[in-house]
DNA sequence: AACTATTTATAAGA
DNA sequence: TTCTTATAAATAGTT
């Protein structure tokens, strides 16, 4: 490309890769608007530098995309009652939780991280008051979310009896966008 | 651009709109495979079409990046212990925890489309049980966020005063990445 | 999906 | 970082 061909390989120079990068990363959110515009499309975009630093590009924003994204097939029901429609959806709703678990334990890891801070900074108290709390409250969530998620499950199993039953009494289609 | 050049508005026509997208996204995901190739960078992407049509792209994966940006200066502790990093690390969970609970609203959403289309299928009974039951936890499980959310701020309050007390105490100063 | 005339992106250099 | 420029890559319109 350019001026010369490049070998699609990991740039060596660190000094060089930056520049590239930032070239590059500017081109590629300015691809993204164009997507937005030309397209009517939504896009989100983040990128991390080789340095570590963010960079995010959203329409209309990244959180929005990210989100619509996350609950996907949340939309109406276009799916007939006995096919496989909810059993996608039970999936979803799974998916769905076991993100939430991921970010708690995210969080966990991050109250560890600053658990060690104020163990370094050496604040031996504090430090322990926050942890017990923290964590305290974590588990405590991530509990109610397990809870949850096994209802769910034993909810998929009634559903599935009912739409059985759904389906000996006569189907009906729901319409399709 | 190409043959012609074209304005950057929205392509009238749905058919070339849909092709223009199509093409673009290949290359906008081309490019930034490119980037994450050349320059070790982590990537993701998330488009919809404007037929709603979800697509994604990401190096290592959306997932992982998607994390690493939900939960950015979870990193390292590089601030002073009275400066604004606590604050900013406070507003950070906080603005975790507000993702937490946004996430849940959207389930909830979910769960009342879903009720709904139980409801046009007209299976009353059925329908109800599902929401009784998962709209319940949902509210449970809100709760719990809430809950944790509360204590946080409190446990911020503590973290201030303590730090204002280390302060005094002599300041030592954490090493810089 | 393939073609190709053009526009756009960009690698190297300053 | 910003600009310049030669050249590679992307793509709009067409088939």
């Amino acid at each position: 490309m350019g001026r010369r061909k490049i070998e699609m390989k990991m740039v060596k120079d660190s000094s060089s890769r930056q520049v590239t990068f930032s070239k590059r990363r500017t081109g590629l959110f300015k691809k993204g608007n164009e997507l937005a515009t030309l397209c009517g499309a939504e896009v989100a975009m983040v990128v991390f530098s080789p340095g570590g630093k963010p960079f995010s590009f959203g329409h209309p924003s990244v959180d929005s995309v990210a989100n619509r994204f996350q609950n996907q097939d949340l939309e109406p029901n276009n799916g007939n009652v006995g096919g496989s429609s909810k059993d996608a959806k039970v999936d979803k709703l799974n998916r769905q939780l076991i993100g939430l678990i991921k970010q708690l334990q995210a969080e966990k890891k991050r109250g560890d991280m600053l658990e060690k801070a104020m163990k370094a900074k050496g604040q031996p108290k504090c430090k322990a008051q926050i942890n017990e709390l923290s964590l305290h409250e974590l588990e405590k969530l991530k509990g109610s979310l397990e809870e949850l998620r096994g209802n769910l499950k034993a909810r998929v199993s009634e559903m599935e009896a009912s739409s059985s039953l759904l389906l000996l009494a006569g189907k009906e289609t729901y319409p399709r966008r």
